[in-house]
DNA sequence: AGAATCACG
DNA sequence: ACGTACGTGATTCTG
């Protein structure tokens, strides 16, 4: 039987453009290219493993009218295609026409309909067909002569889900066909299909499972028991039939292709060859033997290059492209400069691409230095002007460039503005991934293509940012504190923690041994050989061979967590060893292989990424390795922090910490007289809080009391719920309610702000800290009574992190202030939320300690004093 | 890519 | 009626 492949073009290569594999991978040129990296890679793996005899590459062409009305309105409002993909789209058809291969368009359809209709024309003429495709909306297309393939990616390697009829009825219950009665039920979110409210996959699989089709559910309509399912699906009825039409792929698309179109036919390696060399795919010349091959010279290609560009532009200036080191070296700097613009590309921690715009008041000046540099020269003629504080730099995320310069001996001053950290103050849920987003962001305009534009676009960029930013009230908390933590977390980065490898392996040999010894005796309690890190194994063991009473489900089966553990740990002797098997494998991969394999060898420290516009609340985030999550909770894993040290024998790291800073905070801005009072007092919180809620004297506080009335000052910052506290606890449901009712009328003012806090959220859209940091919620607007609530909980929750985080990052940039002023050598290495870490100098140990207190705790003056704790030793564990 | 799990504040 | 604390990141398995 002959063979015909049909790729989904659309789908695959968005598949590929989010695969973080390839997401980075840039020619020299600075053109994307790792969705076309990604699509190449599964299209020539299948070719080689179906071989077909004929292939169709179908893509969607959008046009204005669509076959249904309804269509073209749900069409509107859905998220286009993002532009770095859409700049990748004619790359990849510029290839596949290299490789010979068929591009299906036709205007007004989509690649799933093109598909439908090859599958029927095909089929009817005996062929068989293999759908290639990431979209699982074409499995309603799986028949005797039709299979779909969806390729997944996992760590790197690509392997596709086959779907035959058999198949599809062993994972939904359901032929392929009904699977589109399915989804007109449940709806697509992602594709704007409304299906019927309430009725989500597993309603609408047991509904068609019982009833075989809409119409049987109509018919039968009488014989649904839940009146709430009744009634839904009644009002639904238009709905789900309107759904219905969306969802059909079409097979009838007039298409004048003939099958010699669509043959597989050879292609010329030549032109092959002159396209992947483009693109800079190597691997993939090799793979295809084409490295024998010998190019055309200068093939000229359409995609622009990024100087074209320029000259349409009218520009102010004239522009410089250096390209060697005489061109460097002969370039004359402008005498004086008021600011300077920089973009540049930085990958695998080699600076490649580097643009500068120079502005004084007589005018600009731009200079280019694409392609690979040469360090010295470069430095050379540029360290002076990086180094000079009155020099203002403007860029877009500016500490990995002012890091890569710290690595070259070259002190990076002068920072004015960086439009990501802005974007991030304006609204620190987004995500500014790219000069051209934050553009888009601030000006609702697009970029044109090409690297330079985004120089001349950094202007406009932060005069907008600038206003924007004393519009919110955020000006000072842009200049006075996030702008100079990203040249100190620069700081923090280039310095890192020493990390002592030998005790690090050495604990983990301990570790090793144990989990042998663990698995031996888990595998003989349960009879057999099975993976312990599989939750799904495990839980088939737990739940089904030793029939252990299942607590909880998870969405894909039982869940095996600790807490269920817990529950489960006298019933049976294989539960202790689990728990204790988990743990131990958590701290040797997470901890002990992660920390190994992240030691630099040159410098025998960890270097962590602080990223300063991770969160939504203002914290920091640290990755790679994330030091903020060193065990600390457990004997066992306290081991792990011995193997940090400081720098040397002559230095002691030294650790202070704020103590309840955030029920601080909360008595600050809720001004609850009790609260503050207690503070005032220097009182233990969780004691008096103790005091209020059992309605005893401070000495009849019980460690029992205490530690309820811990959890409820925590649930308090967390936006409370009494079932979150009843769990948490392990108290009944009224019992944690009566809890949280007796808290809220001994301390009214908390009560307040919990309800005013919310009440204004809504009506201003936003929340903010007491700097004027700003989180948007639009959870508070959904139509989702859950996702209401969670709103709800930010609301409450935000502020007091947040403000926490605004007190210890001014708190980070006295510190690092003080320490420079003062031309001590200790050094700030960590800081984990409401902890800084200094590695210092044991001659300077006082200073530094007195110098920590006095910055941490005056940083910001709230209604209740901050206090901080001290803590110093030659490891970071300081109960040792 | 997403889910589950668990390390931290 | 339903599912529930807030904020993160790394590892492992899954499909």
């Amino acid at each position: 039987m002959k063979k015909l492949l049909i790729v989904d073009g659309n789908s695959i290569i968005n598949r590929a453009y989010y695969a973080t594999e390839t997401s980075f991978m840039k020619t020299a040129e600075g053109l994307y290219t790792g969705a076309v990296y990604g699509f190449l890679n599964i299209f020539l793996k299948y070719l080689e493993e179906d071989d077909p005899d004929y292939i169709a590459v179908c893509f969607d062409v959008k046009h204005p009218t669509f076959r249904h009305e309804e269509y073209e309105e749900y069409k509107a409002t859905r998220k286009g295609m993002p532009d770095e993909l859409a700049a990748q789209m004619p790359l990849l058809k510029e290839l596949l026409h290299a490789f010979n291969v068929a591009v299906i368009e036709k205007m007004g359809y989509e690649a799933d309909d093109l598909i439908g209709t090859f599958c029927e024309k095909a089929s009817s003429k005996g062929m068989e067909c293999i759908v290639l495709t990431g979209d699982r909306d074409s499995l309603q297309l799986v028949n005797e002569r039709v299979v779909v393939k969806l390729p997944v990616t996992k760590g790197g390697r690509t392997s596709a889900e086959f779907y035959d009829v058999d198949k599809v009825y062993e994972k939904y219950g359901v032929t392929p066909s009904q699977l589109i009665d399915v989804k007109a039920l449940m709806g697509d979110k992602s594709d704007n299909v409304p299906g019927i409210a309430g009725v989500g996959e597993k309603t609408a699989l047991s509904l068609i499972k019982e009833f075989g089709s809409l119409d049987g559910i109509y018919e039968n309509i009488d014989k649904i028991s839940k009146p709430a399912l009744k009634k839904k699906l009644e009002e639904g009825k238009n709905m789900a039939y309107l759904s219905r039409k969306l969802v059909t792929i079409m097979k009838e698309v007039p298409l004048e292709i003939t099958e010699e179109d669509i043959k597989r036919k050879e292609y010329d390696p030549v032109r092959v060859l002159n396209v992947l060399n483009k693109l800079e795919f190597r691997s993939i010349i090799k793979r295809l033997k084409l490295d024998q091959v010998e190019p055309e010279a200068d093939v000229v290609f359409e995609t622009e290059n990024i100087y074209k560009d320029i000259e349409e532009m009218t520009l102010p200036e004239e522009v410089v492209v250096l390209t060697g080191i005489d061109d460097i070296a002969k370039m004359q700097l402008p005498e004086k400069i008021d600011i300077l613009y920089i973009t540049y590309t930085l990958s695998n921690n080699e600076l490649s691409e580097i643009n500068f715009r120079f502005d004084n008041s007589s005018g600009g000046y731009t200079v280019a230095l694409p392609g690979a540099l040469f360090v010295p020269a470069f430095l050379d003629k540029f360290a002076a002007v990086f180094e000079s504080e009155s020099i203002k730099k403007v860029m877009f995320d500016a500490k990995p460039l002012i890091l890569w310069l710290k690595q070259n001996g070259c002190d990076f001053k002068g920072l004015y503005c960086d439009v990501a950290v802005c974007a991030y103050l304006s609204d620190s849920n987004r995500k500014s991934n790219s000069i051209t987003d934050v553009y888009r962001f601030y000006t609702s305009k697009e970029i044109k293509s090409g690297s330079l534009n985004e120089l001349f676009a950094l202007e406009e960029i932060q005069e907008y940012a600038f206003r924007k930013l004393e519009e919110d009230g955020q000006t000072k908390l842009f200049k006075d504190v996030e702008l100079p933590l990203v040249s100190i977390l620069a700081d923090l980065e280039y310095t890192g923690f020493r990390v002592n490898p030998d005790i690090l392996e050495a604990v983990g040999r301990d570790f090793e041994k144990r989990i042998n010894e663990l698995t031996g005796l888990i595998h003989s309690y349960a009879g057999k050989v099975f993976n312990i890190n599989s939750p799904k194994q495990l839980g088939e063991v737990l739940f089904e061979d030793l029939k252990l009473e299942s607590k909880k489900k998870t969405k894909t089966g039982y869940s095996t967590n600790v807490e269920v553990l817990e529950k489960l740990y006298d019933a049976h002797p294989i539960i202790p060893c689990i728990i204790e098997y988990r743990q131990n494998t958590k701290l040797k991969s997470t901890y002990i292989d992660g920390l190994l394999s992240a030691i630099n060898h040159m410098t025998g420290r960890v270097h962590s990424s602080f990223n300063q516009m991770a969160t939504a609340t203002g914290r920091l985030s640290s990755t790679e390795p994330n030091l903020q999550n060193l065990p600390i909770k457990s004997e066992i894993g306290r081991h792990i922090r011995r193997a940090f040290e400081p720098r040397d024998e002559n230095h002691i790291l030294i650790d202070a910490d704020y103590s309840q800073i955030e029920l601080r905070v909360l008595a600050h801005i809720s001004q609850d007289s009790t609260m503050i009072e207690a503070f005032r007092n220097n009182e233990d919180i969780h004691t008096v809080t103790a005091t209020k809620v059992f309605n005893v004297g401070l000495e009849d506080v019980t460690y029992e009391m205490r530690s309820k009335a811990k959890a409820v000052n925590f649930g308090i910052i967390y936006g409370i719920s009494e079932y979150g506290l009843s769990r948490d606890l392990n108290i009944s449901f009224y019992e944690a309610k009566q809890l949280k009712t007796d808290y809220l009328k001994k301390y009214p003012g908390v009560d307040a702000y919990m309800k005013d806090i919310v009440e204004s959220a809504r009506k201003l859209g936003y929340v903010t800290t007491l700097m004027g940091r700003r989180r948007y919620l639009p959870e508070l607007a959904s139509s989702n009574s859950q996702i209401r609530s969670f709103g709800e909980r930010i609301a409450l929750n935000t502020p007091i992190q947040g403000t926490a985080a605004d007190i210890i990052k001014i708190a980070m940039v006295k510190v690092y202030n003080e320490l420079a002023r003062r031309k001590l050598s200790s050094k700030l290495i960590l800081q984990v939320h409401d902890e800084l870490l200094i590695d210092a100098l044991k001659e300077e140990k006082e200073e530094v300690i007195d110098l920590l207190k006095d910055c941490m705790e005056n940083a910001f003056e709230l209604s209740v004093p901050l206090v901080v704790s001290i803590d110093t030793g030659m490891n970071f564990d300081f109960n040792e």
